[in-house]
RNA sequence: GACCCGUUGGUCAAGCGGUUAAGACACUGCCCUUUCACGGCAGUAACAUGGGUUCGAGUCCCAUACGGGUCACCA
């Protein structure tokens, strides 16, 4: 193994958008390439053309970018191994199908979708594994004869199906469970390879795209495990050595335990969701390489470099990785209390102004608004899009005091304390935190209130809230008018 | 149903025959503090069950239970 050149390869199907369990098998595949200075490449699986979906390749390739991923060869910048697609690639594949069927490895089958589907139907209801059973069991070369011209005359077109051998074990050293092994026979009997339209499926272009563009490694789902013993069958048939495979356990959902299922809603998971809702990319790397796989150290947060420095597959995870959302959001956190200044800056400025809060190209002021807006909540978002959510109180008008904080402030030195800020802080000359500070300080002397007591008549009457970020900063956002008129509001209302 | 695979605290997860069974998230308490958040400190809490093997088992073997994956002319 030590001379042979690592190339592993992440081979999505343009189906739709980057999945976060695509995405880890992607990063999985990036880290160990990177690791051991490998190539990474990528290939789109688009034989099926049905399930295409037009923006999928470009999509899928976006977002990878997003998260941070480089590749050495794809359809964009195509290697020595092209094409990379595999609806590019028929020339190849046909002559193999060929060879295979000369060489009696393969042969034509004519049954069609519905006896086959009352085929499974029937095993099913005997309680066995659906399999497909050979059509021309038992018969003469001229009763097999026979039936393929009846097929013939009725019109159907073959597929090209791979014949099994038989009670052989396939038996494989997978990177991540060890020593896995199938019987030949329980495999679901001779598999198609060639559709009806004559393109290659899945199980038989992934062996002759792997073998061709020499990838050494293979990282991919758990559930490529049961296809595992049929693209040893196809190396085999071609004499080709196999690359080493490893098989990473699923993501599920913490709440049901079951695979992700794109239908559950407790959990995002596509990608470009994620960077809609301006989550950091290098986060989300770091959250997705924690799922089911764990460094050496105690800690979590590391940058792709550290990663890759210190990637290691035997420390990949057999059992499924729960999709923990809570950690998603305190990785996201460390993110952006650690990010620059200028990308939270830019990334929360968009959401603020996509949610209507913000007009679209604000002048120097208001973005010098947001800026500080921005800092004040950049300890305890998690991505983007909550500072709408958490700064409302800049955003909405509201009337009454209520509740609990008007109880805070019914009482006698409430008043006081506001009557005695809002004539101060209509003669600041410089409304800043630091003369809002000073104020505030001026009215402890005067009023001699102090604390609680002067502190929370303040916040409330200006925020109606509790609760919020340090005061005088949210003064100076809330600005001095709005400021003095909820104060005015307030003293109206306790009076 | 068959075939593969898995099972350490609420969650993720170290551990690879001898440990006081790490750490992180979450939770609880305390500190910081005008409040919230951040931060700091402390705490609760786990080897699915039953048999072996062994001087000794979370670690090895076998059952059982539970969970997951796969059984297409999809990838």
């Amino acid at each position: 193994m030590a001379n042979k050149k690592i190339r592993v390869r992440y081979a999505p199907s343009p189906t739709g958008h980057l999945h976060i369990g695509n995405a880890r098998t992607a990063i999985f595949n990036y880290l160990f390439a990177r690791k051991n200075k490998g190539k990474f490449i990528i290939r789109i699986e688009d034989t099926d053309t049905k399930r295409n979906v037009g923006d999928g390749e470009t999509s899928q390739l976006d977002n990878l970018k997003w998260l941070g991923l480089d590749w050495d060869e794809s359809p964009e910048n195509p290697g020595d191994f092209g094409p990379y697609r595999q609806s590019e690639r028929n020339h190849i594949y046909k002559p193999l199908i060929q060879q295979l069927i000369d060489e009696g490895k393969a042969y034509e089958s004519y049954m069609s979708e519905d006896e086959l589907e009352a085929q499974r139907e029937e095993q099913r209801a005997r309680g066995v594994m659906p399999h497909y059973e050979y059509e021309f069991a038992g018969m003469t070369e001229d009763e097999k004869q026979a039936k393929i011209d009846e097929a013939k005359a009725a019109g159907i077109k073959p597929v090209i199906r791979f014949a099994v051998p038989k009670n052989k074990e396939y038996k494989w050293d997978d990177m991540v469970k060890g020593e896995v092994s199938f019987q030949s026979n329980t495999i679901g009997g001779d598999f198609v390879i060639a559709k009806v339209d004559g393109t290659p499926t899945y199980n038989f272009a992934v062996v002759v795209d792997d073998h061709m563009m020499e990838i050494s490694h293979v990282f991919r789902g758990d559930d490529h495990v049961a296809n595992t013993p049929k693209q040893m069958m196809i190396y085999e048939a071609f004499g080709w050595d196999h690359p080493k495979f490893g098989h990473m356990s699923l993501i599920t959902s913490a709440d049901s335990g079951k695979k992700l299922s794109k239908r559950d809603e407790s959990i995002i998971q596509f990608i470009e969701q994620y960077r809609d809702l301006g989550y950091l990319p290098d986060a989300m790397f770091n959250f997705i390489t924690l799922l089911g796989w764990s460094p050496v150290g105690e800690d979590e947060i590391y940058s792709k470099k550290e990663f890759i420095k210190m990637y290691d597959e035997n420390r990949l995870s057999k059992s499924p990785a729960a999709f923990d959302n809570k950690k998603l959001e305190w990785i996201n956190n460390q993110y952006v209390k650690s990010s620059d200044e200028d990308i939270v800056m830019d990334l929360a400025l968009r959401q603020l102004v996509k949610a209507g809060n913000i007009q679209s190209n604000p002048d120097a002021l208001t973005v010098e608004w947001c800026r500080k807006l921005i800092n004040v909540y950049k300890q305890q978002m998690s991505y983007m899009a909550q500072i709408n959510e958490m700064a409302s109180v800049f955003f909405e008008d509201f009337d009454q005091v209520s509740g609990e904080a008007l109880e805070e402030i019914s009482n006698d030195t409430a008043p006081v304390v506001l009557k005695e800020f809002s004539e101060l802080v209509k003669n600041i000359e410089v409304f800043d935190t630091v003369e809002i500070l000073k104020t505030i300080k001026t009215v402890q002397k005067n009023t001699k209130i102090k604390g609680r007591q002067l502190w929370m008549p303040i916040r409330i009457a200006v925020t109606h809230e509790m609760h919020g970020p340090e005061l005088p900063e949210t003064i100076e956002l809330i600005g001095r008018d709005k400021a003095l008129k909820h104060i005015e509001q307030t003293l109206n209302q306790i009076k």
